[in-house]
DNA sequence: GTCTATAAACCGATAGAC
DNA sequence: GTCTATCGGTTTATAGAC
């Protein structure tokens, strides 16, 4: 059981990560400054440095805030959609992501935008991020043990690009041929292409109505990579 | 004809791009400093607002520049294969664009990655930033002028989402039905999601032969447009 | 654990001399 | 056009008192 001064630590820690937030969101990442959050805290800086021992630690605890709650939020639209058809599903998981990343745009940047620079991600970051990866491969490994995947026409692929392939369809456990693989893929970088244009203003002065352009093209993703109709 | 101090001008603000652009390379566009700029010139900090009037009108520089370099090279390769098969044109400008990335993977993330906080594009940059998607339309157009665009079963598209998308076939002049401009912006965004994804780590530790990877990825890509066979 | 104080940097932008 | 000097602000990080 966890001491009561255990407890006040996480709970200051809390605090510090959600001014953090506050922060990213005000100036973005690479202005992220302890001192700030200790100001708007209310308390002195050196304070924060007994909670977080850097700015660099800073950064993955928001880090991994941003993918376990991206990663949670697509799982629970998946396991809500368990049984319907696999291309609602990618749509709807799709949609799921689209509505989180609308949400807390400074932290999809943060994830999924241009690195901050200087900093390196440790390696106890990989495993919450890959949960978001996984839960959409869930609807493609559904989808194959139900049998209403339908199989598109092979393409070889290179042989480099075959061992790639292998490590992929280890890591999330879906047994498809090596062009599906490119598929997924495909649609996979397209989801999030898609929605990085959005965020970060690419489309700005063409397209008013994103969340339908988003809907119509997580739909056609999804029929090109073999999930079915509807 | 410009005259001698026009000259001069010219060239002394060329000296501070590059030395920006350096800058961009080893501390990225947030720490984007004049100062630092000025040190490294070895001038003073004040000599710089001469010829530009602010930090932000230097990353416009920037921006503008890197557009257009991108835009040169897409274009470049885009003229440079007319007359061959859509489906190939399509991956060698695709190659081209991720070729230019990976020389100036910074340059890349200041216009396609995280925006810079506090920084407003102003309009100038729009039509250098175009340019690299009107040369990618380009190879649609000749398909469908060539006969050679396969056209994929229609499926519908929103009202507002047509609205958008009669604004995408106007500024791109490709004479497509609506679902077909949404396969092309999905492609579009596939290539962008999948660079990006490449250039900011996020398939690091899965994915080793990039190349190989995104040349499949763009040949299915360019498939599911309905560009046709190789 | 929290505080004040401090070191040693950095920044954008401007004034005024030359 | 270039310089020095300056204003007024910022930062990370540490030392030492309480």
């Amino acid at each position: 059981m966890r001491s009561a001064r255990e407890r006040a630590r996480a709970e200051v820690t809390a605090e510090i990560v959600a001014e953090a937030q506050r922060q990213l969101a005000a100036v973005g990442s690479a202005a992220l400054s302890l001192r700030a959050v200790a100001r708007e805290l209310g308390v002195s800086s050196s304070a924060v440095y007994r909670y977080v021992s850097s700015r660099d630690e800073l950064l993955t605890l928001l880090i991994v805030e941003a993918y376990d709650a991206l990663g949670a939020a697509c799982e629970a639209r998946v396991a809500a959609t368990a049984g319907r058809a696999p291309a609602e599903r990618w749509v709807a998981a799709a949609t799921a992501i689209r509505d989180w990343a609308l949400d807390h745009p400074h932290e999809y940047a943060l994830v999924y935008g241009t690195p901050v620079p200087g900093y390196e991600a440790p390696s106890t970051t990989i495993a919450s991020g890959t949960r978001v990866t996984l839960a959409l491969a869930t609807i493609v490994r559904d989808a194959v043990r139900q049998g209403s995947f339908e199989a598109r026409p092979a393409t070889p692929v290179g042989k480099h690009l075959a061992e790639d392939l292998a490590r992929v369809r280890t890591a999330i456990d879906v047994d498809v041929p090596d062009h599906v693989l490119v598929s997924l893929i495909a649609a996979w970088s397209q989801l999030f292409g898609l929605l990085s244009f959005e965020l970060f203003g690419q489309t700005r002065n063409t397209i008013v109505h994103h969340d339908e352009l988003f809907r119509a093209a997580t739909q056609v993703m999804a029929g090109q990579l073999g999930l079915g109709g509807t």
